[in-house]
DNA sequence: CGACACCTTGAAGAGGTTCAAGAAATGTGG
DNA sequence: CCACATTTCTTGAACCTCTTCAAGGTGTCG
């Protein structure tokens, strides 16, 4: 029915750089890497910096690390020092109530940055958790502040990179607040797929990295809703699905479920 | 059954430096301002400045901007100059989808700073309006900025400012995605009562500054559901309800609905 | 005082949840 | 590499919470 795409990793695609990067951290987990030419650079930091300040950004990133498949990068309540820059792999970001209640509150891919939640108390309020084998670059904050005050479009970057993360947010507030199951999933399947596209995957095809019960508590369904859903997109042919394989046969149809008029 | 709680009112407490300031702005819109000497200074500002430094701040507001009840401090779309810092008043900001449908995305008081979202695309992507007659320090972004080069302390407050955003915004990802209808409404008042508190005002009277269907829009409820659950809290003596006015009868019960254990 | 916005309450209905069972995939240990 | 245990996913049926629709009440402001 549907084959397992196998063009589509959601690491990042091979580029010599990163091979070459890959066989030295694998060696020693400490060795410090190079933002210069680093592949996600695009991603992960602003354009137009001079060589200078080039070379003075290779200092932001004290080690890499590993986190395999299942373990935290960081849990709540621990202490903040770092933020982390993903360079390959797939997180979630949840929170948990006293009472056990969890709640995914985000899921992050390769450029992306975590640990902005830490800043305001000096510890993090919620868990990071690997997905897939993953590995991050750690970003001592205290670097990362004395570089914003050397280099002004480093700063820039830096409230852009929070302003984006309050702004997405905001829209997964519109999402919960306002939005059926239906519409939620879609909204959610574009997203992903948009940010896959732009790291170089393809438009129609996706792999999802979490459960059903993790897509469920991100947008506010049970896990039962979201398999519902699913199934019901399939039938309507607008999406094709075998587990955890996507491929989306009729994007104008999310996106008219995600825009439709006729909802106050 | 309820008196109005004539001892709150929901802008700042007053004090010498308020009355004399607000005697100052009447008569001209664009006169400036000292934080130094402003009583909500411990809110907006870091701590811990040298005289030298607190002066250097005193050139942040460019000018103070009043809002009518009703009227927007900026829109969705407009370009993006400036934070605000809430001097007195009450906003709401909000979300809309092109087809219509309009997402609360929280409510602001004295001392908060809005305008946040703005940042990363260099245009707003909310609209604030204001919930009755307000008052703002304009700050212009660029004055953040190189003030944030200059001042450590300052550049921490700012991103403490944004890390505290995120935090919030999470919290509310987890309220929409996983709280039932008392339990938001609890959340929510809690939530609002403790913030007033913070500005010098009851632990347990509120007057609510926004419409049923506004508290529903952040809440994710519908008005009717807000009004039903309202008098569903007075019909077993948690709160007292007549319109606006809030009293807090019984807390705990409050902390018990958002905390309860027996909901997975 | 009258118009308008806002709030309350009831009754019917829909969307999503809960409970349950079985199927498919994945991981583990022999 | 296969058998078994575990996790994940799917689907059905009953139930429940919240929504929708409707009507009337209350408060506010010109």
């Amino acid at each position: 029915m549907l084959k397992a795409p196998h063009s589509q990793h959601q690491t990042v695609p091979p580029a010599p750089t990163l091979e070459a990067a890959k066989v030295i951290t694998i060696s020693s987990q400490s060795i410090k890497v190079a933002c210069s030419n680093c592949n996600l650079r695009e991603l992960c930091m602003p354009v137009g910096l001079s060589k200078n300040e080039l070379e003075r950004v290779d200092t932001m990133v004290e080690v890499r690390r590993k986190i395999k498949k299942g373990a935290a990068l960081f849990h709540n309540g621990e202490a903040f020092r770092s933020l982390f820059a993903i360079r390959s792999g797939f997180f979630k970001t949840c929170m948990a109530t006293e009472d056990g209640r969890d709640q995914v509150t985000g899921f992050q891919m390769a450029g992306e940055v975590m640990g902005l939640d830490g800043i305001v108390n000096d510890h993090h309020t919620c868990d990071a958790i690997a997905l897939e084998d993953a590995e991050v670059c750690v970003l001592p904050f205290e670097r990362i502040v004395a570089m914003s005050q050397e280099i002004t479009s480093f700063q820039r970057h830096v409230h852009k990179i929070m302003s984006r993360e309050i702004v997405r947010e905001n829209g997964v507030m519109l999402l919960l607040g306002s939005m059926r199951a239906e519409e939620r999933l879609a909204a959610f399947l574009l997203n992903l797929v948009q940010r896959l596209h732009t790291r170089g995957f393809s438009q129609s095809e996706l792999v999802l990295r979490m459960t059903r019960e993790e897509i469920g508590s991100y947008l506010g369904l049970k896990l039962e809703t979201v398999s519902r859903t699913f199934s019901k997109f399939a039938e309507d042919g607008i999406i094709a699905v075998k587990q955890r394989h996507v491929r989306i046969l009729k994007r104008d149809a999310l996106n008219d479920l995600v825009n439709r008029a006729d909802l106050n």
